[in-house]
RNA sequence: GGCGGCGUAGCUCAGGUGGUCAGAGCACUCGGCUCAUAAUCGAGUUGUCGUGGGUUCGAGUCCCACCGCCGCCA
């Protein structure tokens, strides 16, 4: 059958800043919606990849002595190691440095231009480097001649510039919204979205003459184009626009962007009026997320407040954080706060659920099981009851969880996930099967508990896969839980009994 | 200044179209169990659902005002 197809996006990541656990926090969660998706057997492609251009980068470059090039390399790369460390199964990792990039950015740009929507112009004003974007000189005194943003003086800059016609566009991204009432998600997104164009677009340069690190402008090569009409483009660029339009065709526009709020102009407003000028259709979902705070406050490196994922992972003496491990980490960000709001990331709360969710919770589940087992099955699983209580919930479970992850709502889908281990841990208590002889009865409470882990196994994958996995294969199932197939593989009593439990380490050892 | 939103147990938060809506998890208390990673299970406490009015037979749930917080835009 044609399965349906899931194309989902991280924003690409600016090469100026290393990789944090902002950066993770919507990448893990990107991940985790993939992985769920493969799990439903759609045909997915999971994009994530480095945003490399501008000023910004020329100029940290020149003041590192090597070339932007060099600089974007060595960063990128770092990007790169981190989602490894992850277990981020990214199925494209783009570079708008790269050749096919270049030629989809020239690509895109040169049909807005032959529509008509792209016209030269002379522009002077402040401007700020940091933001790679003029201010108006009404923005500028307020400021005092600094950068609203950044508090940095402004800059003196007149170019010629290539001006976007977007205030062409009002009325058509008004319609367009009209008609796809939930493309942007959450809804108060949507409406600040509506406000923004609501109140007039006005035409936007998009091209700069007074640098040279950027995609060159087809029509005109002593422009380059501002790096944020270079990075946008990456989504399509990465399935093929301009150079393999059967495959664009297969991917788009059916995409999810995931992306923070404060690059929520580009994405919602510039983005849509950009494909539409070129005749192409906008982005199917665009889901805006809050920033992850710590301690209350915007991570920054003058705040002195990032996290760095391998801290967390693999823990930091010096820093007093205990190594959680690769599945810990993910689990945190995709559990302890809903994906919409602002969340606050504190130490002590990650330790708590650590503890609670995995350790005492789903950990010890699967230790207590494994143990009983060993000592009245012989050491082999039993199969579970078709007939049991736990057999109704894990249905409501399963669709429960289903409906959050089609929400991209993964902290109420872990959270209905893990009512069941709640319920099969009491089963479990109200059955008593340590205390019962070998026999029936005691085979059908285990049964019934190895089925829960079974199901859990599946359901948690994409949150957990390497944990998943090691669970999958102590009660004796070959293959993985990531290879399974939902809805089908939720379904009570394919647990087949007679497999060999093993007890092993613990899968989350208490951390304190 | 314009437009959104928020304020529910100690903490984090759920609660479409008004009538088991007073909830979940964590924390806490008591009790059980001792298979298990001092894990687990059961029971329970805490709330004037920001404040004051109003509509209604009946309002966290609708309306008005006010207080406090925040976001976006200008």
């Amino acid at each position: 059958m044609p399965s349906q197809r899931f194309y989902v996006t991280t924003p690409i990541y600016y090469v100026n800043d290393i990789p944090h656990i902002g950066h993770a926090y919507t990448t893990v969660i990107a991940d985790a919606l993939a992985r769920w998706h493969r799990l439903l057997g759609e045909e997915t492609f999971f994009l994530t990849g480095t945003d490399e251009h501008g000023l910004k980068i020329q100029r940290v470059a020149a003041a590192n002595g090597i070339s932007p090039q060099e600089q974007a390399d060595r960063t990128s790369e770092r990007f790169r190691e981190v989602w490894k460390l992850l277990d981020i199964s990214n199925d494209d990792f783009i570079r708008t440095t790269e050749p096919r990039h270049t030629r989809s950015v020239q690509a895109l740009l040169q049909q807005i231009h032959d529509n008509g929507y792209i016209q030269k112009r002379r522009y002077s004003g402040p401007y700020c480097v940091a933001c790679e974007a003029y201010y108006s000189d009404a923005e500028s005194q307020e400021h005092g001649g600094n950068c609203p943003v950044h508090g940095t003086p402004l800059e003196h800059f007149e170019e010629d510039n290539y001006f976007f016609k977007l205030s062409e566009f009002t009325q058509p991204l008004l319609e367009w919204y009209e008609a796809n009432p939930h493309a942007v998600q959450p809804e108060g997104k949507r409406n600040e979205a509506l406000g923004l164009i609501r109140q007039g677009l006005e035409d936007i340069s998009i091209s700069r003459t007074s640098i040279s690190w950027g995609i060159p402008v087809p029509w005109d090569p002593g422009h380059v184009f501002y790096v944020w009409y270079d990075a946008l483009t990456n989504y399509i660029t990465a399935i093929g626009y301009g150079a393999d339009p059967e495959r664009f065709e297969t991917w788009w526009p059916s995409v999810h962007h995931l992306l923070g709020k404060d690059i929520l102009r580009f994405h919602c407003v510039y983005w849509p009026a950009m494909l539409l000028a070129a005749g192409v259709e906008p982005p199917h979902q665009l889901n805006v997320h809050g920033y992850l705070l710590v301690g209350g406050k915007k991570m920054s490196k003058t705040r002195l407040n990032q996290i760095f994922p391998a801290d967390l992972v693999n823990g930091n003496e010096k820093l007093g954080f205990a190594a959680f491990g690769v599945d810990g980490f993910r689990y945190q960000f995709l559990r302890d706060n809903p994906f919409g709001p602002d969340g606050d990331f504190s130490y002590e709360g990650m330790l708590t659920r650590y503890n609670a969710d995995l350790a005492n919770n789903l950990g010890n589940l699967l230790s207590r099981v494994a143990t009983v087992v060993a000592s009245k099955c012989g050491g082999i699983g039993p199969a579970p009851q078709i007939a049991s209580p736990l057999a109704q919930v894990a249905k409501e479970v399963y669709d429960e969880t289903a409906a959050a992850w089609a929400a991209t709502a993964p902290s109420r889908a872990l959270e209905a996930t893990w009512r069941l281990i709640r319920e099969a841990n009491s089963h479990l208590e109200a059955h008593e099967p340590w205390k019962l002889d070998p026999g029936p009865a005691v085979d059908a409470v285990l049964g019934d508990a190895l089925e829960v882990l079974r199901i859990v196994a599946v359901l948690a994958s994409p949150a957990l896969p390497t944990t998943t996995a090691e669970i999958w294969q102590r009660i004796g199932l070959s293959g993985t839980a990531a290879e399974q197939r939902l809805p089908e593989a939720a379904s009570w009593g394919l647990y087949p009994g007679g497999l060999r439990v093993t007890k092993g380490a613990a899968l989350f050892p208490r951390l304190s």
